[in-house]
Parts: structure tokens; sequence; C-alpha cells
DNA sequence: GTGAAAGCGCTAACAC
DNA sequence: GTGTTAGCGCTTTCAC
């Protein structure tokens, strides 16, 4: 690869020169800037970020880092973030972590994130010490649903409201006995998972009901294909029931084909909801009722906070819980 | 941040001990390795990648441009490549083009993706001359569907197989008036429409019957939303079908609940098969009998030939089509 | 085993 | 306007 060095031989001036006119900066007289372009354009040069970073401290680069790109909910959010930076002309590239520890704790090496002018971390897997224990000097800004270390900005979904929202819902419809898929029975768990339990039990005691814990069924990695059998599973053991709370849309998906691997269904027998709003929700068929998480203010937010570290001046952290709304479909009636 | 010269200095050693050590270079007496290493910890010492990069010529890492992760095929894709990359420890990063040209030609440029030691591209909108213009010295492997320049390795779906396959099961399960959604009746369309639309006549040539350019609907960006309302659309102005090939599962997924939402039931009325075998086409209602583009050899055998370039040996271009295969569900009969 | 010197390609700061 | 100097943090080379 041609240097500036190269350049500056062939057009006759120093690197300096040739890096003013590539870097497009005043002071550089006509005749030279045209004798520089033909000499770039001739070798083909192409600027080195590598050494341009290493040089100016910063490489123009945002990161996104989530568990897996093949999870709708985090590609979606990917690609929103993307769209969301175009208009400023940054770069955003994406980290995957593969969703274990082992896996995040390496794509988050500090050594990595140091690469970038700014992260946006999805962590799933981390405990919040391993979290707190990066560099509290880079710009970061912490996504998602389980319990992060105070001290640093963090943006995550109104996950008690939504499932709240959802649950009554289903209640209002006439649903009595609302299984929970994804939900868990330990009341210590303070992620996604236990707000989400939560949130459907407590529109149960709202409407002056009960919640069944028989009726919590555990999450299993949020698959569709376990989600399914695991409904399949329970509704050949016996399980009684007229609507189902999914903690995740694609919960949800695997919810409907098991119910209608057994026989039942949507909404005439049982009654579903879920939480994302996925793009392919809407197309289901039925529809699927479902939580927007509002994923345009998740973005906004998260880059305004990254964008307020990347200027360099302090400030305190925010935590911020953004709110949500439930988006009626086909498989409530 | 601390430097090798920081640790130097902080255990009495030279930057190039220091070095080693962190390198876990052989040639360092264990006393120093413990005093460089007790150092490294107090100052939390990280390399910084940028300078390495600089230095050592090569990065690390592997790039994967796509044109947009919320497309569930690339997202699946970059998923796959991950996955085959973690054993070798490799890094990958994923960066997105937005599928316009201008995105593409940014993300693309030449400087961005010489940040890394090897490039898998996924290309829509670009001309395969611009393409031919990247720096035929980048360790570079061409995925996709579309005409690409004949003098870089390539690798891509056996899509005239697969259209063939899946229409001739269409016909071999009765349906007679088959559409394509996202077809073109433009014969010199050479690229993945094209090509799959070739696919569908010719399977209807082999069954003696004779394709119907009526029902050929065009592309509408391949998104669920279009596909729903061209189908409708064409079903209220009296299209008469009893099967549709849709291009690829998102059309396919469109195409059903457009169906649906003119009354029309799968399979009863209207056989459907896709294109992708996307995760959640197994967990539709019917589940979506598909093109399965056997991702995984796509995979491997990008990954075989990017290998290849980055080891620094010639080789001539290789231009590889991969075999696929039906997958046959609910939504034939 | 350890270290000094050189330089990867670039740009900020300052001279002329 | 243009050139010179210095150095970002690291590793290769080679001397000791």
């Amino acid at each position: 690869m041609p240097t500036l060095k190269d350049v500056a031989k062939a057009s006759g001036v120093s690197v300096m020169t040739v890096s003013n006119v590539v870097n497009g900066r005043p002071r550089v007289s006509e005749a030279t800037r045209q004798r520089v372009l033909a000499a770039v354009d001739e070798l083909g040069y192409q600027v080195n970020l590598t050494a341009r970073s290493l040089r100016a401290g910063r490489s123009g680069t945002i990161a996104l880092s989530i568990p897996r790109v093949d999870h709708p909910y985090f590609a979606e959010l990917a690609a929103a973030v993307t769209d969301a930076l175009r208009p400023g002309g940054r770069h955003l590239v994406v980290e995957q972590t593969g969703a274990s520890r082992e896996g995040e704790l390496s794509a988050l090496s500090q050594a990595r994130l140091q690469m970038y002018d700014g992260v946006l971390l999805s962590v799933v897997g981390l405990k919040d010490s391993e979290v707190a224990r990066l560099n509290g000097d880079m710009p970061l800004v912490l996504l998602g649903e389980e319990p992060m270390p105070t001290g640093r900005d963090h943006v995550q979904l109104g996950n008690f409201e939504g499932a709240q929202l959802a649950t009554a819902h289903l209640i209002e419809r006439g649903a009595r006995r609302i299984a929970i898929v994804g939900g868990t029975v330990d009341p210590t768990h303070t992620g996604m998972v236990g707000v989400r339990t939560a949130g459907w039990r407590a529109a149960h005691t709202a409407a002056g009901l009960v919640a069944d814990d028989r009726l919590v069924l555990p999450p299993a990695h949020f698959a569709m294909a376990e989600s399914r059998e695991m409904i399949r599973t329970a509704l050949a053991d016996g399980l009684d029931i007229d609507g189902v709370f999914a903690v995740t849309d694609q919960v949800a998906i695997g919810v409907m084909a098991g119910l209608h691997d057994c026989g039942l269904r949507v909404p005439e027998h049982v009654q579903v909801v879920g939480f994302d709003d996925l793009d392919v929700s809407e197309h289901l068929v039925p529809g699927l009722t479902t939580v927007d998480p509002r994923m345009d203010l998740v973005v906004a937010e998260s880059l305004r906070l990254l964008d307020r570290r990347m200027s360099g001046e302090e400030f305190s952290a925010e935590h911020l819980v953004m709110p949500v709304r439930l988006v009626v479909r086909g498989t409530t009636r």
C-alpha cells in the first residue's frame, strides 16, 4: 500500500502538505492541491486508519456490543443504532459477545473496547462487578435488563410496566389462568425474568386475582424451539390455561407453535401476549399482541448519553427506564 | 491509560521486557516476569491494539460486511460466521453497509477494510465494477447472489436449483397457478431475483407446463409488509393462484399474512414455499416449506477461501455455487 | 535473559 | 503556503 510518503515523493511536496490536502485543510494552493490529488489518484493512496487512530487518539468508530446478532431483538437494536448514527456520518461496528460469560469477557476486553470512541454495551451474562471493572474513562453506556453497576449510564426497558400491561390486558380480555413462559418463582431474581414475572404477578394483584405459581414456566434460553417444547410438555402434563404472557416475542412464537401442536387455537382457546414487538410479530397469523419496547427511545437516549460521555465533560451517571406501550393484535380477543 | 513504558518504569525493566512478558514470549526469567506482571496488575495496563496493529501490520480481526443486520438472513449468517470463528479464537466484527450504494461505498472504503486481516463481503447494491476496484491485495471473499467480478473468490447459493426445487415441489403437490413473489419478467436481470425466477420458470418447463408471466409479482425490498400488501392488492385485482413461490422467507411470511387477510387458507387454498429457512420459519403456523440455503456450507467454504487468501500464497479465484435442499413443512400439502 | 534503536503511518505544533 | 520536528504505543532486529 502506498503511504503519505510515497504520495509526497511522487508529487514533489512534503508529507505534511499531502496530509493537508487529503484532509481537506485550507491553506494549500490550488496548484499543489491538484498535483497531490493527481498523485493520490495515480498511486491509489488510501489513508491508513490504524495510523491515524494511533496518532489522533480517536478512531471515529462506535461499537455496539450485543450477545448475538441472530436474536432478532438485538438485530433490530443494532440496525436502529446504525440508522440513528448515519445522519451524523459516524461509523458503527457490531461486536458479538456470544451470550456466554467467556465470550463477553473476551469481547469486552478493555483492550478491544479501547479501540472505539464509544461503546454501547448490552450485556446478559456478566456480573455487575465485572462490568464495573471496565475502565471508567471509556465512554460507555450500558443497555439491558440485568442488574448493572450504578456508577455508569444505563438505559433499560420498562420491564415491570410492560409485563403488567401485557398481563392486565389478558385479564381484561377474560383470561383467568395466565401462564408466564420464561418466568421465575425465585423472588431474588432481579434480572429481566424476575422483573417481568413481578409485573405479571402485580397485574393479578391489581385485578384482585392471585397469580398461581404453577403457571410459571421457566425460561429456556428464550428460544423458539425450547419454548415450543416446554408448553407442549406442560399441556401434556395437564396444565390448564387460557392465556400466556411470553417474556419475549421469540418465546411467544414458540408458544403459539406449541399450542397449535396441541390442537389449541389462538386466541379462541388461549390468548397470547409477547414482549419486544419484533418486526415479524406483526405478520404472524394471527398478529401477535405484544409490548412495544420503544426501541426508538432507547436508541435516542443511549446515544444522547454516549455523546455526553464522548464530549469529555463530567456528568453523574443516569439510570433510565424507558416507557413501553402495548400493541394489540390478533392473539388477544 | 498506562503504556508499556509506564509498566517498564514501575517494574524497573525495559519496555521490551515488558512486551515480552505481556506477549508470553519465552526467554524471560521467572523473577522479572513476576515483577512485571505485578506492575501490569497494579497499573491496570492493557495493550493498545491500535498501536500493535500499526506496528504488526495485522489487527487479528476479520470483518463481515452485510447490508443490514436486521434482515434475519444476514443476521443468521453473521452469527454462523462468528460461531465458526470462535474455536480458532479469532475475532469478528460486523459492518453494516445499509443496502444502499452510498452506504456500501462508504463502509467498503478501502481505508476501513484495510483495518482488518480479512473481509467477508456480502454486497447487494454495488456494481461488480465497483467491487472490482477494491485493492486486490486485501484478503477478501465475496458472498451473495448478485453478479460479481470474476477475479475474486465468490461463494453463492444454489439459487437456480433452489427455486426449481421449490417450484417443482409445488407442482408435484398439485399447484398449477404458482405465483412467484419477488420475481422479475426482465430476462436481463442476472441477480438473485433473475436467477430464482429462472428456476421457477424451468420447473414449469420440466413439468410440461408454461409459466405465466402474469403470476410474476415484482420484488418489494423483500420486506414482509410490502409483500403482504402486494399479494393483497394482486388478489383484490382478481389474481387467481393456488401456489406461491416466495423468493425469500421474509417475503413468504408477508405473503402468508396477506393470504390470511384475504380469507385464503394455507395450504388448503394456496400452498407456499419460501427460500432461506430462517430460524423462525420452522415455528410459523403452519411451518413454512422452504429452501435450506445450507449456510453451514457457505460459511465453511467462505472461511476456507479467506484463510487461503490470508495465508499470503497465490491462488486463482474460485467461484462456488453451494448445494441447497428443500425442507418440507406445513405450507405445502 | 535483557535492552537500545528504529520505525510502522500519521498529524499537531511550530518554523519559515 | 509549505516543510521540519516530534511522537502516538508498540514490536522487530540485533547487540550485549
